[in-house]
DNA sequence: ACCCAGAATGAATGAATATTCATTCTTTCG
DNA sequence: CGAAAGAATGAATATTCATTCATTCTGGGT
């Protein structure tokens, strides 16, 4: 089917074929391609930076057209703040599942596996990280930006703070308080993706690990090796 | 081109003072015009956010005309990069004064001395943070960035483990190596940086120093009070 | 007093880019 | 199958912004 023949009264002639190989227009539902278009802003920012990046690269990123992010984020601002709301999301939420499972009983190992999440993974990760610290650089400047981050994050504190309450009374340690310790994980570990990102040649991930270790062995040395 | 000697025939006359308060034209000697630009990008990136950081805003925050910036910097991205060395260098310098300062004695003072300098001063400090932070989110994607950041950082760094060292020799400390903990210090001092910048309800300013005084003293108990 | 090197200005320019929307295509449902 | 619903496209538009440069102005030198 297809016509062709006729209607093209222009003389021009027909260019059939416009790209090489199949390009066949596909049709998804809406949830699916919003989620493309974040994956695909998530790697422009790590690759350009925040500031560079465009409507045109992310869709191209995307391998669709460019009219598309509009259609499914209105704008490109609400696009990329709910870029920042899916990374925020999956990071705490990734967190918040190891520290309230009740599948692992032992502490220590609850807290070894919290380590991992987040200081393993591979370049994903590293991508996740990029993306997550040039949201912090316009955080000052940007509420929105503040609320969904701090939204998620202080629930994400809450069930660290709990769990090393818990870790302190099992292990009767005097004169540590979980909240305060909490604060500390956490910048901690903040502080160390920052390392990660900015200075890869100085601070290796094996590195990056052992300081966070050194730092709970010697709030809980009897649960951590 | 030009001349046509008064052209201005229209009726209306002689609009003397264009401006209403006094705007006289000031001719100042270059490192002054770039310092006065640098601070007035720190000002518009803490206040906008490096993203939406544009020269007309830069230049009128500072006072002066459009085409200063490129008169003096040559170009948007130079201004940005000497804006980011100005913050590191001032930052950095700062710390490495303090921890060398021939001046100070006593080592847990020195120690004091430092966090003061870290965690302290008022809303200028804030701006800072803000200009530091908005550039690691880039580093990831700019080289440059990263460069700048690191070559400063290493030296900072250098005099910190250095310090480590001095302290846990005259206190005898067993189990604690400076490298270590001087990674793990500076990134809890990022982190806690960060937390202050996007998080600020959360962690106050007198909390963030507990913090890291608490850190410093699970290290070298001897030394913080 | 007067000159002029070069500092400063800001209107003009052109490139980059977000957003729109008429049109084209795909799928579904009767 | 045929038509309707709506997903996807991308050329066109309007805007924003960095950069240029002809012109204006300032202050020091003579």
């Amino acid at each position: 089917m297809k016509s062709e023949g006729m209607s093209d009264a222009s003389g021009v002639m027909t260019e059939e074929v416009p790209q090489a190989i199949g390009k066949r227009r596909q049709i998804r539902p809406r949830a699916e391609r919003r989620q493309q278009l974040i994956d695909a802003t998530i790697r422009c920012i790590a690759q350009h930076g925040l500031s560079k990046v465009t409507m045109q690269m992310v869709t191209s990123e995307a391998g669709l057209s460019v009219g598309i992010a509009n259609l499914h984020f209105q704008s490109k601002d609400n696009l990329l703040k709910e870029t920042l709301r899916s990374v925020a999301e999956e990071y705490h939420g990734g967190q918040i599942e190891i520290m309230e499972g009740s599948d692992m009983p032992d502490l220590g190992h609850r807290l070894d596996a919290l380590l991992d999440f987040q200081l393993g993974r591979g370049v994903t990760q590293r991508q996740k990280m990029s993306v997550w610290f040039a949201y912090y650089g316009e955080a000052g400047a940007r509420p929105v930006y503040q609320k969904i981050v701090s939204t998620v994050d202080r629930l994400a504190a809450q069930k660290l703070e709990a769990l090393f309450s818990e870790i302190i009374q099992e292990g009767q340690y005097r004169g540590v308080e979980a909240r305060e310790l909490a604060t500390g994980y956490s910048a901690l570990i903040d502080g160390l993706h920052l390392g990660l990102l900015v200075t890869p040649r100085e601070l290796t991930k094996r590195r990056a690990r052992a300081v966070a270790r050194d730092f709970l062995r010697r709030a809980f040395p009897q649960h951590i090796c």
